[in-house]
DNA sequence: AATTATTTGTTAGTTGACTAATCATGTCAA
DNA sequence: TTGACATGATTAGTCAACTAACAAATAATT
C-alpha cells in the first residue's frame, strides 16, 4: 500500500479541475483525507504490533481464533475473514506455529481438513498485547464524543456502500 | 496490508471486554470501521487502476509530476511525497521509464541529481485515466451532502492527529 | 588542500503478499 | 464401482515493498 503524504493544495486542485472539468473538488478532498487516514492508522498499527514481534496479519489470526468458542478455525475460514488468499494464510500459520502460538490439529473426519488451534502461548501473547492496544485505541478516539462517533460511523458506512463500484468494470 | 472482512459482533465484543476491561467498545468499533473503509477503498482503487495497467504507486508518481509547473521532480522528493523509500522509488521510475511515461533527465549543476520528467505519453496516460477516476469519486461521495463532507473531514482530522501516538514507544 | 562528512540514487537481499499449479482426499453419477 | 469432478491445503514462482550497504559527487572542516 501507499502512504500518501502530500494532499493537494487549492492551487493544485484548481490546475486539475481546469484540465479535468468532471472533478468534484470536495468529493476528491474527502476521498483523499479518508484514504490517508486509513493508511496512516494501518501503518501506525503495524508499527505498534512490531514492538510485540507481530504483524497485522498474524495478529488478526490470533484474534479470529480467540473469537471462536473452541479457539479453533479452519485455515480457509481464517483466510476469508482476514481477507487474504489461502496460500498467504498457509504462510501466516507457518510462522505462528513456528513460534508456538497456534497448532495444526488434523481432522479425524476428513483428512484434507485442519483445525488451527490457539495455544496457551498464543493466548498469553494476546493477553500481553490487547490491554495496551485497547488503551491506545481509547486514547486515539478520545477527541470524539459518543454522538460524534455515531455520526462518523454512519458517514463511513454511506461511503463504503459504494466502494466496490469504484472499481466496477464500467 | 490486510483487508479485514469480519467486524466483531456485539457478542464477540462482550467476550473481549470481559477479558480486557480497558476496552472502550465504541472506540474500537469506530477504529475498525475506519480501518476497514480505508483498506476497502485502497483495494478498490488499485483494482480500478489495474484496468489501465497502472498500480497505485506508479499512478501517484504521474500525478505528483503533473502537479509541478515544470512537470519534473527529483526522485527523493517523489519518494517523500508518496511515502515510499528511495529504493522503492527507483523501482517505480524504472517501470514508468520502461513504459515511456517518464524520463530521467541528468542535472547539469549536480551530477548526483536527476530530474524525473513526465513525458507526453505520461500526460496522455493521465488524460486517459483521470476523467473517469474523477467521475467515480464523484459518484462514491454522492451520498454525502456538502455539510456532511465538511463534518466528516473534521472528524477524520481529529482522529488522525493522534495516529502516530498509536505506535509511540510508551 | 586534503581529509572527512553528507547527500543522491542504485544495487543486493529479504519479506509477505499474490496467482497458478499440484497433491491428496472426498463426492457423485453413469 | 470406477471415472470425473470438487474441495482443502500446500508448493512454486512472481511482484513490489522494505532495509542495509554502496559508489559517486558535493560540501564542510581543519
Amino acid at each position: 500500500m501507499l502512504q500518501l503524504r502530500d494532499l493537494p493544495t487549492p492551487a493544485i486542485l484548481d490546475k486539475f479541475v481546469q484540465r479535468y472539468p468532471d472533478a468534484d473538488v470536495t468529493a476528491v478532498v474527502t476521498f483523499l483525507h479518508l484514504l490517508r487516514a486509513g493508511t496512516d492508522l494501518s501503518f501506525a498499527l503495524d508499527a505498534y504490533l512490531q514492538q510485540h514481534a507481530l504483524l497485522q496479519g498474524r495478529w488478526w489470526v490470533l484474534i479470529l481464533l480467540m473469537r471462536e468458542s473452541s479457539n479453533t478455525a479452519a485455515p480457509s475460514v481464517l483466510a476469508d475473514k482476514a481477507g487474504v488468499s489461502r496460500a498467504t494464510m498457509t504462510g501466516l500459520i507457518d510462522g505462528l506455529e513456528r513460534d508456538g502460538l497456534v497448532e495444526r490439529v488434523p481432522d479425524p473426519e476428513d483428512r484434507r481438513r485442519l483445525a488451527i488451534q490457539l495455544t496457551a502461548a498464543g493466548q498469553a501473547k494476546l493477553d500481553e498485547v490487547m490491554p495496551d492496544y485497547y488503551r491506545r485505541v481509547r486514547q486515539l478516539m478520545q477527541p470524539l464524543s459518543e454522538s460524534e462517533r455515531k455520526v462518523f460511523i454512519e458517514l463511513l458506512d454511506k461511503i463504503q456502500a459504494g466502494a466496490s463500484s469504484l472499481s466496477a468494470p464500467l
